[in-house]
DNA sequence: TTGCGTGATTTGTCTGACAAAGGTAGGCTC
DNA sequence: GAGCCTACCTTTGTCAGACAAATCACGCAA
């Protein structure tokens, strides 16, 4: 349960509107009422509505009123399944991991510039090969800063673990990653890594995974097979009321 | 200017962490104080907060106070630059348009299905090949309701000039898009268009475009040349805050 | 029918106050 | 002296009431 009560009034709200319960472009009843049936002051609720105007659940409008927004249901939201695990299944599979391989090495140019490190500086490496209903569609690469956590540690979690579950049970939780997206094709040890054909089409998927002090924590690579997985990203649109 | 004060607020607190006016990690004043520089309330500050919290830039805990996040900077971010033109120049290149061209038709079933239309509704479609410094980039193809533009107002907006500006023009901003991402090679046709070989990767992203109402507006194919762009993404990380 | 004015409704902002939680400094115990 | 505990202060979270501003609906007149 979340700590603000208007965080609670907001994921009330916004189940309502996800299930339906509020139509797709209904109005939602004035703030004085609203408030009232929801046992909270006005303040409170509006706190609420305006991180569900922020999400896009909702428009609100001096004159008018608050309107239910229609939201397009999405399977797979780069925003809402931040790791492999949920991403598997949110697509209604069953996660499992093969080939997992935890070491600790030296980190590269790349790894220091992405992590924020000192030259040599010792980090830890998981590999694993992600399945869906048994068949591999995601070969992952994770490195963190030894600092963070000991090799140890890491080979220590739940073979099918996150490794974002591991880092919030240390007090390190991920409060932000950053994502670049780019197409390849398989290589020969990536396509038997997968076991497909070389060619095949995937998605790289690198990402640097901040603290909420901003730190780096973690740089992750993955592959994710193209015709198992599909992305939707929502953006948020020009309309100058933005920034 | 916005039309509400709370948002001229926010995007003045935006600008001021963004510009590192405020360091990441330093803690704001408080709200009273805050408020009482700014020349607001304390509500409409909270207001302000409320919707920098929620994009990540701040932290806020009771009885500590707020502080401004570090925010990573990036290049190409699918959340700032919604249209092809924007990512074009922000990546320091200059946009422009080649194979332009326009017409209406019935709209096919996935057409009909993105965009909420009755069957054989009619349709304008315009199709460009978007150039950066000269070079054939990205393939596209925008399809609207008849009902929303006609033809001839499509075909007179200026040529490099984006669709979104046009709907902004025209009382209809977008308010919202949903984007599916997924890679694809160049078939014969596409080859010839951007003028590469058979088989160089692509990402294909396939966008819904929504106006404030929640309704339906735009439907574009976007056809990237991989190694021309980069796409990132802001994830906002699985603290358990979140819903 | 069309246009305009007027009033009711609703969100936006302001003011003031108290509660709850984190942080700190001081004193106490061992 | 080191460590723990407590009281106090700061800061955000929530509440209550009020007024301003914008939109909408209705009635009325041309």
């Amino acid at each position: 349960m979340s700590k603000r009560l208007s965080f609670r009034i907001r994921d009330e709200l916004a189940t309502r509107i996800a299930a339906g319960s509020i139509a797709p472009g209904a109005k939602l009843p004035s703030e004085p009422v609203l408030a009232i049936e929801l046992g909270v002051s006005r303040a409170t609720l509006r706190e609420a509505l305006r991180s569900l105007e922020e999400d896009g659940f909702v428009t609100r409008t001096r004159g008018s009123g608050t309107h239910a927004t229609y939201r397009p249901r999405l399977r797979n939201n780069l925003d809402m399944n931040f790791g492999v695990t949920d991403a598997i299944a949110a697509s209604g599979m069953t996660p499992g991991t093969r080939d997992s391989a935890v070491r600790s090495a030296a980190a590269t140019t790349a790894e220091r510039e992405a992590l924020g490190l000192a030259q040599d500086a010792p980090v830890v490496i998981l590999e694993r090969v992600r399945t869906a209903d048994g068949r591999a569609v995601v070969s992952s690469r994770d490195v963190l800063s030894a600092d963070t956590i000991s090799l140890g540690e890491l080979a220590g979690m739940s073979i099918d673990g996150s490794v974002y579950a591991v880092l919030e049970g240390m007090g390190r939780p991920v409060a932000r990653g950053v994502v670049t997206i780019s197409p390849m094709k398989t290589d020969r040890a990536m396509a038997r890594r997968l076991d497909v054909k070389v060619g095949v089409l995937l998605l790289h998927l690198r990402q640097v995974d901040y603290g909420s002090d901003g730190a780096p924590l973690l740089l992750s690579d993955e592959f994710h097979l193209a015709e198992a997985f599909e992305f939707t990203v929502v953006r948020r649109g020009p309309g100058k009321e933005r920034t």
